[in-house]
DNA sequence: CGACTTTGACCTGCGC
DNA sequence: GCGCAGGTCAAAGTCG
């Protein structure tokens, strides 16, 4: 299903805002993310709150919040917790973004209407159980949609000037 | 040799 | 209940 409830709040006509200062490298970022209050974070919006009737299809935009089920079921009895997951694109020639984690791949699927698969990624950090989700569209294979889930709970590994390359794609994309 | 990737199998949720 | 699709595991392979 690659129309798990996504919204995209912000439209390629009206950039969410100028100056993106998006820092996921730094531990105070976590409020912006935690909280989901965006902080002039490109709009930044809670799925839950939004009846999701009919699919959105991700034309634009570039950012959202979502909730995922963690723990398929392993444990037995278990209650299910529910992580915030974040999800946005980049425009970018590679799959891997590198934020200045440390990610070790666990999984591949081939996902249903899309001809590119989707690759999962862990945290290495110890203790630290952040994952993530890349995939390339099929529609615009320029486009990478990175899923964030869980927080991470230690500081960047790496400088993040790469990243921040990255951040100034998503900038450009998002304020066509 | 340790860290990481690859890849098929397995598990679970969900729609029909 | 069945089958499909998404998500995870884990053994084997690869690389520095």
């Amino acid at each position: 299903m690659d129309n798990y409830p996504t919204f995209f709040s912000c439209s390629s006509s009206t950039p969410p805002t100028s100056s993106l200062s998006l820092n996921m490298a730094d531990s105070h970022a976590y409020n912006g993310f935690q909280g989901g209050k965006a902080n002039g974070f490109l709009g930044l919006v809670s799925q839950m709150d939004v009846p999701v009737s009919g699919r959105n299809v991700p034309e634009s935009g570039s950012f959202v919040e979502s909730e995922t089920d963690v723990k398929p079921g392993k444990k037995k009895g278990e209650k299910k917790i529910r992580k915030p997951r974040y999800a946005f694109q980049t425009r970018s020639q590679v799959d891997i973004l590198d934020d200045g984690y440390r990610w070790r791949k666990y999984g591949q699927k081939a996902v249903k209407n899309n001809k590119f698969p989707r690759s999962y990624y862990r945290c290495t950090h110890q203790g630290c159980n952040v994952k993530k989700q890349v995939q390339r569209l099929t529609k615009d294979e320029g486009i990478v949609v990175t899923t964030y889930e869980g927080m991470h709970s230690h500081p960047i590994e790496k400088s993040t000037d790469n990243f921040e390359h990255i951040l100034s794609q998503m900038q450009i994309y998002t304020s066509y």
